[in-house]
DNA sequence: GTTAGCACTCACTGACGCAGAGTGCTAAAA
DNA sequence: TTTTAGCACTCTGCGTCAGTGAGTGCTAAC
């Protein structure tokens, strides 16, 4: 494999992403500035061609990137360089004001959109260690509990429960009392686990009062573990982009977003490698990705891999830029978190 | 104004909503079922262009109701008859589960759009008389305070803050409790502006103590008043109508829902008027909008007007049918937030 | 008031031709 | 051996053109 072929890979790649528009053997020639005539470049696209680096979408068009083409650029064509300044500063002001996670990593979403064009995906921070700080259970009306746990993250869950009996405000806080004493400091797996055993316990010994204020807490505690959550924003991004745009395509695309399960299960996968990721077209094995590309990245919080974020876009997108964004990106949001 | 051309005009409104295309004479000669010749029909329908209620795309296509066609139709042609026990069915049981007042609003917003497969929207109830219950200031890190109100409707608020300076556990308690006691019961505006006003006197007397303790406490308050939130479900359901079906188009739409604010403010003036609202393309008096129809009604909580919710659908939507199940919607909602 | 007849208009479709872009191949030049 | 010029060829895209079908408006007769 030639030194000038990939030269000229690396420019069509390049001209490629720019205009969509297939590149032809005359417009390359200029590019390259090797001052090789047309008939040289279509001798070497030919080459990458029978490589399978290269296509052309029918004989009397230029040519298009394949799949492996776009990834021998982005291995080894490509030298990354640190993102803007300017990009840098604006991302940091914007990270600025101190709140809680959720905001934060819609926050990171909207930025991730707002600076790459495309669309901005960020999962929320998983935390293997949960810990139970505080409960709170208050009578609402008849026979409805509102139930307020606190984690040590300073997350705060509630849920209003439906009961069969009337609780008094007294029960409800020997209840909480109870729950606190028993559970403050302790992993919210562990108390849920903890939990279950305790309502058998009860309903063995029929201990009614015990089995009510373990039914209530069960509840807001599993909604505090399954933390299984992603932000997504500038989808509409996505419509600008030529090859995505047929209508049928991007709502398929929309209502897979909505559903966030299969995005979910993606970025789920990425959470256990190292570093940028970037899977192109078909490569990330979903059909429905299939002309986009996704990149992505862990973000830490104390050295430890707490989620994932990234932006999804056609294959055609700037890496050279979304690359360094994402990654800068997953600094700022781990510092902010961090906090 | 005959009678006869009402009916033609009801039937041809009915049946442009159901092909979507022009309706020419000889198709609605035979729709109608009178037994009249197509050039009887067209006579009838020179009258009814002439009254602007029906327009002709070009010379030689059928008829298109105009604006004022519809809203003839929808005010005087159409007989409103109860949704199918189905429909009502598999929306109630789908309210069955009790919950806090967020997910409800989202459930109904999903059942709006799924069930007339049209875009849904709830705005979020508003209660006049939105209670201080009570407030928690918990200790995070440093300097950040994470600020729980929870309020008489069982809403809980959450924030966190950041502070200039270091407080100890026992001096958040003090402060909650200071909080606590003086504000129970009240009216969240009235907290509010009375905070504004201790904070103010705090500033004179230059209490250190005060001055945090409110500053605190306002935001979070802050945060409880301002319930202005919607929520939107089934855009994607708009994509597949012809008539809106251009990219940039659609990308409008979507950019709008996803700004809400236009939106919220469309719905805020519904919330004045009693029963179901229909505003028929340009009615809306949002260009955005211009071929889209919005169905609105109001929802009550205790016989207080609380919010309005309804549906985004292009003109040519089918009134018979969505009309019912958005009031039935609304009336359901309303029975499960009264729980 | 209703209808038949007729001329007319307009969108849509498919055929045709043509220009433009780009290719592959071959043979000559470097 | 590599590069280049030349040439035939193959597509797409665009505009033109005629034919068809759907539908209209008007007029005159029923």
């Amino acid at each position: 494999m030639n030194e000038r072929a990939l030269h000229f890979l690396k420019a069509l790649v390049e001209r490629y992403i720019r205009d969509g528009q297939p590149v032809g053997s005359r417009t390359l020639a200029k590019d390259t500035g090797l001052d090789l005539s047309p008939a040289t470049v279509r001798n070497v696209m030919a080459d990458l061609e029978d490589l399978g680096l290269v296509v052309s979408p029918h004989t009397s068009a230029g040519r298009v990137p394949t799949v492996a083409g776009y990834r021998l650029f982005v291995n080894s064509l490509l030298t990354w360089t640190p993102p803007s300044e300017d990009d840098v500063a604006s991302l940091r002001t914007r990270f600025g004001v101190k709140c809680d996670a959720k905001s934060l990593i819609e926050t990171a979403s909207n930025l991730l959109s707002g600076v790459t064009h495309l669309a901005g995906v960020v999962m929320m921070p998983r935390h293997e260690h949960n810990v139970f700080r505080q409960i709170e259970l208050l009578p609402l009306s008849e026979k409805r509990v509102l139930a307020i746990l606190i984690t040590s993250e300073g997350e705060v869950h509630n849920r209003i429960i439906g009961t069969d009996r009337y609780f008094t405000p007294s029960q409800l806080e020997q209840a909480s009392n109870y729950l606190n004493q028993m559970f403050t400091g302790q992993d919210i797996g562990e108390v849920r686990k903890r939990l279950l055993e305790d309502l058998k316990r009860a309903y063995a010994s029929m201990d009614q009062q015990m089995i009510q204020a373990a039914a209530l807490a069960q509840e807001v505690v599993a909604a505090a573990e399954q933390r299984d959550d992603c932000f997504i924003a500038g989808q509409t991004n996505l419509m600008e982009f030529g090859e995505l745009a047929s209508m049928e395509r991007i709502k398929q695309l929309f209502d897979a977003f909505n559903q966030k399960r299969e995005i979910l299960h993606i970025l789920d996968r990425c959470i256990a490698a190292e570093g940028v990721q970037i899977f192109i077209g078909r490569e990330s094995g979903y059909a429905l990705l299939d002309d986009c590309s996704l990149v992505t990245t862990t973000y830490r919080v104390d050295d430890r891999v707490v989620g994932v974020l990234g932006v999804i876009g056609p294959t055609r997108m700037d890496y050279q830029r979304v690359v360094p964004l994402v990654d800068v990106t997953a600094r700022l949001l781990a510092a902010a978190l961090r906090q």
